[in-house]
DNA sequence: TTGAATTGTGTACGAACGTACACAAATAAG
DNA sequence: CTTATTTGTGTACGTTCGTACACAATTCAA
């Protein structure tokens, strides 16, 4: 336990520790921001950015796959948190795929070294990192499909259908997501098309979805 | 011209270059199959690989971007060749898409490698290499627009929406192919129920394509 | 308060990298 | 046949890399 029986600590010693893990997957971000790929990224890269020497980053992660799984946790918050303020944002039901792809939208904006790095990653790079993100991933897609059955849409659907509409719905999603990172800032007619297309696509699938028939086992 | 009075040159000198660059690329594409991401290669890596000295790769190519560009050539053809087989095996209306899959998926298994670069390149890494593979990406879902139309299903669709739509079918192909290629070999049990899940996401956005009603302008 | 554990620093080493330059061999062109 | 161009080689330099080791400073526990 913490005996302070002088007030000197203002942080306690994992607190610190934290801090500095977290300058380092921070820097790794920055990085990815900056254009390079996570994979090409160096201990050395990371811990110039991150404002600490080499070694310092051993204190904390073995190698760099490592600290690309800390992010992956990121990952996992960050899409939590998208599908809360869809959900919040969605009450209405008329054009809620053209609300939801603002709120997306926005979203991927505001997140970008994340979406930059889940964008890249799931595909490329090490096995392992595709693995973990693919498996946050999945439990997007499962949430989502559950947040379907609270709102009582597609009631006729099974479960299994239901998750594989949503796994439909989350691949285009995520497919956008590099279209919009790499769209020039402030082009209005160009995003504007890439919107309505993003919007039609997944008006398709839910119209698919409504028209989907369980098949017989 | 080539005065070829003595009889002894087999190759010509540009066909002697012709195959050597070859040999660089197809090192790479070795490289990307032993699980090393594209973007982490280096000159001498990829020299290394196609067993000659580290210089020599200049001659052919001015850094490793342009290299991928050539490969990003081969992604152009090997997507033609594609909708090719496909078009051939394709005759049958009934269960065309469980077929169209089944091509599908021994067609990425057969250009394993060429898709391990599509897939881990088209999101990740240089954005030149990224607007490149999406453009032919591009071109290819306006091909299947075009298949479709000679076809002649789905003739009340617009064209934009053709494409709209043959836009999300190529996205949920592309973003099979990595669930593919990381599906380990030989598990019949998997490997089924990942087809299934796909073939079933291809019918509910075909189902809901036939479903789609234009815009009013 | 004293001793152990933790966290970050400094220095150092061999390996791999990109690339520059001079050169050898082969081929095309006059 | 001579000469210029092209293609691949050999060597070399400075940079960056991962990582090992010893060490300093801090914090926790007894």
């Amino acid at each position: 336990m913490t005996t302070r029986t002088k007030g000197k600590p203002a942080l306690s010693r994992t607190e610190r520790k934290d801090l500095t893990r977290s300058s380092l997957t921070q820097a790794a971000l920055q990085l990815i921001g900056e254009g390079r790929s996570f994979t090409s990224l160096g201990i050395r890269e990371i811990a110039r950015e991150a404002e600490m020497v080499p070694n310092a980053f051993y204190r904390h992660f073995r190698n760099t796959d490592e600290l690309g799984l800390a992010l992956v946790e990121e990952v996992g918050i960050t899409l939590r948190r998208l599908l809360r303020e869809v959900r919040q944002a969605d009450v209405a039901q008329d054009d809620m795929v053209r609300r939801s792809v603002q709120v997306y939208h926005q979203y991927v904006l505001q997140n970008r070294l994340l979406f930059l790095f889940i964008s890249s990653e799931r595909a490329g790079g090490s096995r392992i990192l595709r693995l973990a993100i693919r498996n946050d991933v999945s439990h997007f897609t499962n949430e989502m499909a559950q947040d379907f059955r609270n709102l009582g849409v597609y009631k006729d659907l099974s479960t299994p259908s239901l998750q594989m509409v949503c796994g439909l719905v989350v691949t285009t999603m995520l497919a956008a997501a590099p279209e919009i990172l790499d769209l020039p800032a402030n082009q209005p007619m160009l995003e504007g098309e890439m919107t309505e297309n993003f919007v039609q696509q997944l008006q398709v699938v839910l119209l698919g979805a409504a028209q989907w028939k369980e098949k017989l086992l």
